[in-house]
DNA sequence: CTGAAAGCGCTTACAG
DNA sequence: CTGAAAGCGCTTACAG
């Protein structure tokens, strides 16, 4: 199959190339009638530009590079998709790129990266998008950058996130509302700077109903299952025992029930366990996880929206799309027992 | 930052551009200390080939594609990481593009992307690598494929992957060797080929071991959660009870276990629960899952080396390599009680 | 509003 | 073993 290039078009509808080339790229000054017939051959013969000849050119790709830091969790699974969606209804394309700061040649490797991809543009996830380093490395190449949920240097690019801290005020309120007074809560991993906004929110709001909640109902966790299993044996080998565990997402919150039922507590009877981030393993756990569910499809594709849109018009003040979040009530959590 | 190129590099290193193309592209035919000086010419400069004129006039790019079905599950992940880490290695970057065959225009969907992309080598997993009408598009378009896991049209392309009956028949002797004899099974998502072999190795097992498991104890999941819950609610609302459930996946496996918690069956006392896969889940359940761990992360590597070593290389009989998995004894399994 | 010319940075096909 | 020429399929910059 040959495929059928510009030029085919061209001759077909009886103009330049250049015309096609104004036509398929939405550029003004093409006369409607000329811009409805190109259309129509465009159609017909199911042409479609490519993606090279274009990058070569223009030196802007179609491309869209989606950044992860190592581990290919479920968060970023979510995030991909929802990239991918829109990606591909503005008829761009991801390409995916890890980025391990714990290798000493992550700087060549991203720079060869930029190099040969010349990409239309980047989006990067917590934690490698609060670097500044990172951030110059890109400004450098000139690729436009839309960060997901940033904790650090926030005036420097466009982003797309939820607001944590008011969501975890919004779960600590749910507890205090079902009687609970002992809460102790798991704080996530410290590189990640949403660990920070979502304590922030606990803070806000066990200070607002006069509580100061002591050290030894805080436990430092790192988004992983076994820090919460860990956290919450600690918890649960003290008396009294807390009666609610707020922990920093929902991977933590099944490692604080696991060592629960270990231990024969019943969860929510004797303790309520909470968690953030719905991620697919909430409703996995038994009762299942009263938890806040992020909006992580979206994040990705307002992401891929914001970068591509954000190339050509004017960004006069780097925008800030902030989404939606939901609490999600379910199993987990009930009444405080002890009053 | 003005990127350099191939010219920049011939000039300095006083030769042709055509031989920093020999050089850079690992082609014979040059003296071994024009090409030592070339090489040194091109670390010095940091020269990096510009991939978009690469694959423009060669009409092959340092791309390669990796096709998925709509969910991004954790068993995905784990390929992709494989494939990212071995890509880079390579010097080929990888594009995500997803499929869903649910859409009615997947087929224009994916024939634009090639288009576009011009792909060096394409990996498909399963299950929509088994779909006839696709591998079609893809020899129509010139692209060289490798499957991960396929389990129809065996014959067509190279593949990489494991071998599913005789890990099933593996955890089955498992069983049996703990005493086990009435043990049931929860068949996986008829779509995926691998379902079918993890029943047959499962069969084998009994079937040696003189044991043919009554229809009531074969139950069809289709590998999520909830289809392993309801399993598990089904099978241990009769009586007896069997002594041991065989879930397809973990994930199945975890929802059985769950059936079984809140029915106050202690695992693996009253029951033993297994899985299949190796997912993140299998750790976060409690007791933890017995399973077989699958070779992800080394078929999304393995499947990355093949499609770009195939390319150019004679292909005697499309090569499938076969990579080893491992049964993992957790907690979850344990000594027949009724005996 | 439209087009002819030149060029993006490589590789292919061909000479020598 | 090495290189000069042509071309991949677009877009940019410039005329008209």
């Amino acid at each position: 199959m040959k495929p059928i290039t510009i030029k085919d078009v061209a001759e077909r509808a009886g103009v330049s190339p250049k015309t096609v080339s104004r036509v398929i790229n939405g550029e003004a000054h093409v006369r409607p009638e000329i811009r409805e017939s190109v259309a129509r051959v465009v159609a017909d013969m199911n042409y479609r530009p490519n993606a090279f000849a274009r990058g070569l050119s223009s030196s802007r790709s179609f491309l869209v590079g989606l950044f992860f830091d190592d581990p290919v969790s479920g968060y970023a699974a979510t995030i991909q998709r929802g990239a991918l969606e829109q990606a591909r209804a503005m008829g761009r394309h991801i390409v995916i790129e890890p980025i391990t700061f714990q290798r000493s040649d992550w700087r060549e490797r991203l720079v060869d990266s930029l190099h040969a991809l010349r990409l239309g543009g980047a989006i990067l996830t917590s934690p490698i998008c609060d670097r500044a380093e990172l951030l110059d490395i890109f400004d450098r190449h000139d690729v436009p950058v839309v960060r997901i949920a940033p904790g650090a240097e926030l005036e420097r690019t466009p982003q797309v996130r939820m607001d944590d801290r008011d969501a975890a005020r919004d779960m600590a309120e749910h507890l205090l509302a079902l009687g609970h007074r002992d809460i102790a809560f798991v704080r996530g991993n410290p590189t990640h700077s949403a660990s920070e906004r979502r304590w922030l929110g606990f803070h806000d709001a066990m200070t607002a109903a006069g509580l100061s909640p002591p050290p030894e109902r805080v436990m430092q966790g790192d988004f992983r299952f076994r820090s919460g299993f860990d956290a919450g044996e600690a918890l649960f080998d003290r008396h009294p025992r807390p009666t609610a565990v707020f922990a920093s997402n929902d991977e933590m919150a099944l490692g604080v029930m696991i060592a629960a039922m270990s231990r024969q507590i019943a969860v929510p009877r004797a303790v309520s366990i909470v968690g953030f981030d719905d991620a697919e393993i909430a409703r996995m756990a038994w009762p299942q996880l009263t938890t806040i569910r992020q909006p992580n499809y979206a994040l990705g594709w307002e992401a891929v929206d914001l970068v591509i849109h954000q190339h050509g018009t004017n960004t006069t003040g780097d925008p800030c799309r902030i989404l939606p979040y939901e609490l999600v009530i379910r199993g987990s959590s009930g009444p405080c027992a002890v009053s």
